[in-house]
DNA sequence: GTCTATATGTTGATAGAC
DNA sequence: GTCTATCAACATATAGAC
């Protein structure tokens, strides 16, 4: 069985639920604290301020970023296929943390856009590497990027993460994928 | 000669500005009444409340959607092209209240979502109606919106709107323009 | 490690003078 | 129409008890 999450990392899920149901705005510390089930002063025990929590919040993201990649190398359709097709909404753990970083990326300090301009130049490596011309390999980025953000900002509704709500305009992700994979071929040919 | 914009304008203006460069959580209504060159009172008189002031910014959105849906239909290299080529970050009036009203999405009320729903299914329909293949709209139009999203997140960092940073891993619009025709003479064919 | 105060600064909004 | 107070609510952070 799997050990009960520590008081640090209850802090940081109850941190990654109000910023991805409710946005940033209702991320405070007591409101952070109370879903933590835990006080203020006990929060502030582990993050000595908020700029630390959000700096948290970053670390796993990265840390989660790289076991990304690392399925995304091993995916037996390509590292195009595997990017779209991963930025769909799931409620995955690596998901949570990429749309609850993405709420902070206005506001904050410039820690946030700089971590996301990383892994996003990892992904497009990947993708380049499997697609070869580089045209196609930013189109085909662009493609997984607007359904991550369609999804970030229309698709989940306050309240509760509704699962495969991705946007309105958005049909099946299968035939997406055909389209991709039709761009894919078109460049190695 | 244009006639200098009224106070009510320049409140909006100044909203804009600040929700481009600094994010939401800068926009208060003491900045914007600096920003704009009057006192919280007198903005205040313009706009009675916050909601109010996003209220104003939606109606100036969707006042120039239109505008926008009417050059698309126009555009005589098709609403594809069209949509990908004027979703790269160029500093034109929409430019600035899509990116401005895309800050305000995830903290106020969903009249901003509710806008953006609607603005994105009429484009949509456009596409549609040009590439003929739903599976091919949709990626043409995720293809925008990304490009659209990672300006608006990466692109444009805090300070100035530094013109023609669209984000780190872009290479030139034109290739992109390219794998869109591809895209859309294939489904077409 | 976790809690209860408490201090300090911001933010949105009102009242009323000019 | 525009301004200057002024207020209540809230957010971050500190101090110190348990």
């Amino acid at each position: 069985m799997t050990s009960s999450p520590s008081a640090r990392d209850r802090v940081l899920n109850a941190f990654e639920d109000l910023l991805i149901n409710d946005g940033s705005r209702a991320a405070t510390l007591d409101a952070v604290a109370a879903t933590a089930g835990v006080s203020k002063g006990g929060l502030l025990y582990h993050f000595k301020s908020k700029e630390a929590l959000t700096a948290g919040l970053i670390a796993r993201l990265r840390e989660l970023a790289e076991v990304d990649f690392e399925q995304m190398r091993e995916d037996p359709n390509g590292c195009a296929q595997y990017y779209v097709r991963t930025s769909v909404w799931d409620g995955t753990t690596f998901d949570r943390v990429v749309v609850a970083a993405m709420r902070l990326v206005q506001n904050d300090d410039d820690t946030v856009r700089a971590a996301f301009a990383e892994i996003h130049a990892t992904w497009y490596e990947l993708i380049l590497a499997d697609v070869g011309d580089p045209a196609v390999a930013h189109a085909i980025m662009l493609i997984g990027d607007g359904l991550y953000y369609s999804a970030a900002l229309f698709g989940l509704k306050s309240g509760a993460v509704t699962e495969g709500a991705t946007g309105g305009y958005d049909g099946d992700v299968q035939s997406l994928l055909g389209v991709v994979e039709g761009l894919r071929s078109g460049a190695r040919a």
